[in-house]
DNA sequence: AACGGAACCTGAAAGC
DNA sequence: TGCTTTCAGGTTCCGT
């Protein structure tokens, strides 16, 4: 599922495919994830418009258009993901058949290519308002300052975490202070930070919260390397490889230790790590 | 405020 | 084999 990195691999991918071009039609599917946006009312919103720019806050994005000023906020839910086809791309494209039915919006660029949002579980959502309501949107306005950049500042993390006696994992994932870890990131992070992730979060302390910042940001250039390409993966994509390190690893052997990797549930969560190296 | 749990969805995987 | 159940997870919402 998407996290942090894979939304920043999307926001990469879309800008190499339609920064700075001419959207020439767009067509949807009603209903969720686009809800109360209309097919109608997206097809005459982006059509004619100039994609101005693509940007990133934790797992949000947003596409901005021009001359409408107008915002097209995105977010991937569980299972959303932008796909390319580059014109004149064959009718018996087998992959483009697979993703029809799960396909929900896509519009047509200037060069003939096509950007299409496919998603299965319709967990994601998509709307289309101006840059003031995007900004006050609930669901955008409660979200905290971007994980990546608290984890580059020093001291970030520390003073995110502060005061909170909730579990560091279940701290990790709430949005509201942090926005763009996800359960994945969170396991990996707390692994090569070697925290226990029942730990409070007050806890963990400066000198072990910069440490966490640098096990955070490592886990996901690693995946932003690793994952990088015109389709973004998932863990649980067919074929899909699972390049982490305790995440989705129950019984396996701990990379560090060879202690067996345990599973426990946090808030509804599965939560995977080393009882041996996570022991703090 | 903070937490737990259900709901929203569907497909894959496991169970029978 | 084929039908049924379970599970997964990002987020919201409801209730305690």
């Amino acid at each position: 599922m998407p996290e942090l990195p894979e939304v920043e691999l999307t926001a990469r991918n879309l800008r190499a495919w339609s920064l700075g071009r001419v959207i020439r039609r767009a067509a949807a599917r009603p209903g969720t994830p686009l809800r109360t946006l209309t097919p109608a009312r997206l097809a005459s919103g982006l059509g004619g418009q100039k994609i101005e720019a693509i940007e990133r806050h934790g797992k949000q994005l947003f596409i901005r258009l021009a001359p409408s000023e107008l915002v097209l906020s995105v977010h991937l839910g569980m299972t959303g993901r932008f796909v390319h086809r580059a014109r004149g791309d064959g009718v018996a494209d087998a992959p483009r058949r697979r993703s029809a039915k799960s396909e929900r919006m896509s519009w047509t660029l200037d060069d003939g290519s096509v950007v299409a949002f496919i998603d299965p579980r319709r967990f994601g959502r998509v709307r289309l308002e101006s840059e003031t309501q995007a900004r006050a949107h609930p669901e955008v306005k409660k979200l905290g300052p971007d994980a990546y950049q608290v984890c580059h500042e020093p001291g970030g993390l520390a003073r995110v975490l502060e005061r909170l006696k909730t579990p560091i994992k279940v701290a990790l994932m709430d949005q509201r202070r942090l926005a763009g870890i996800g359960n994945i990131y969170a396991s990996e992070g707390l692994f090569r930070a070697k925290i226990a992730p029942s730990l409070p979060a007050r806890d963990v302390g400066k000198k072990r919260a910069a440490i966490l910042a640098k096990g955070l940001v490592a886990a996901m250039d690693e995946s932003i390397r690793l994952e990088a390409g015109e389709e973004v993966r998932y863990v649980e994509d067919p074929g899909g490889w699972n390049h982490f390190r305790v995440y989705d690893r129950e019984g396996q052997p701990c990379p560090r230790c060879r202690t067996p990797i345990e599973r426990t549930v946090q808030a509804g969560r599965s939560t995977f790590f080393c009882h041996r190296c996570q022991a703090g």
